[in-house]
DNA sequence: GCAGATCGTCTGCGCAAGCGTACGATTGCC
DNA sequence: GGCAATCGTACGCTTGCGCAGACGATCTGC
């Protein structure tokens, strides 16, 4: 017999799923406060410390943000000296997008910051329940938009 | 030694949960157009099945919405006679919130398509996965507000 | 070398959500 | 019996986001 007791009572998969995230939301800010850093512009930096954009538009789809709306998170970033906004020789419509030095010690500083926090929350739960939570939610979260909001309408995902 | 190895690889959390969030979202407002249902309506009918509510504003704090803005999702219900907005004799200024049979067949039949959606999302990871990663959502969402986002100052959340 | 596409920037629209305020009706305290 | 608090409702403000259009500068295909 299957366990499907806990699945008549428990609570919506989204009722849960998006509070918590407003939560992480929430608790992050304040980090990234204190690193004197907006939730974009850490996305922005991860992004870029992953590796360099050759345009903003390549940066915003990435990051899947709104070409227009990064570009106060890019000036900022660049009047203090975090990335380095430089021409393209090669296309001088586009802006090369890289991280400074500074940029990337910032980075790797707020993502620290950011590690510790998830972690005092990550440990509440015994750990064989955490790798298996991380390695779900990594899965759910690696589907693409069209599977995971299309599995509403059409009969199978796999 | 630890299994840390994939703590520096992976991506943040909220990075992963917040696009999840949105996507589950879409998926279930699918679904919920289908029955011609709003997110807030859902959400009311839900609370509402669970147990009545004795004035709105209990009805809006538990479901953590604002006051206001669940009167215009209350009075559709009541003109399509999914819930029943009653005076209470002992109470003239509130209203008395519960479900009508119509509106608690509504309610499960609307709750069944959202549970076999998110049944088709969680069939994709391995069984013990499954329940793990229940668990562990389960947990992390169980967790007060201050909890969760005091973590991101504070030493200890235990 | 010209037409059409692309890039970065600016501006504005529309929508949803949170928050505060106000107001009449009503209740409970003392 | 009067005063503060509560309930439901309406209104407006503000913020954040996505989307669209326009523009000059620039690149690419032919």
């Amino acid at each position: 017999m299957p366990d499907r007791g806990d699945d008549d009572s428990r609570r919506d998969l989204a009722a849960m799923v998006v509070p918590l995230g407003r939560a992480l939301i929430a608790g992050e800010q304040r980090i990234l406060d204190a690193q004197q850093l907006s939730m974009w512009s850490y996305v922005v930096l991860t992004a870029l410390a992953d590796e360099p954009a050759r345009t903003q538009a390549a940066l915003a789809a990435a990051i899947g943000a709104d070409k227009t709306r990064i570009i106060a998170v890019l000036d900022d970033l660049q009047a203090r000296r975090l990335i380095a906004r430089g021409q393209d020789p090669a296309d001088r419509r586009g802006h090369l997008l890289s991280l400074t030095p500074t940029g990337r010690r910032a980075f790797v500083r707020a993502r620290a910051a950011i590690r510790g926090y998830e972690r005092r929350l990550l440990d509440t739960m015994p750990g064989t329940d955490r790798s298996a939570f991380l390695r779900g939610l990594a899965r759910l979260s690696a589907m693409s938009w069209p599977q995971l909001t299309g599995a509403a309408t059409e009969e199978s995902v796999r």
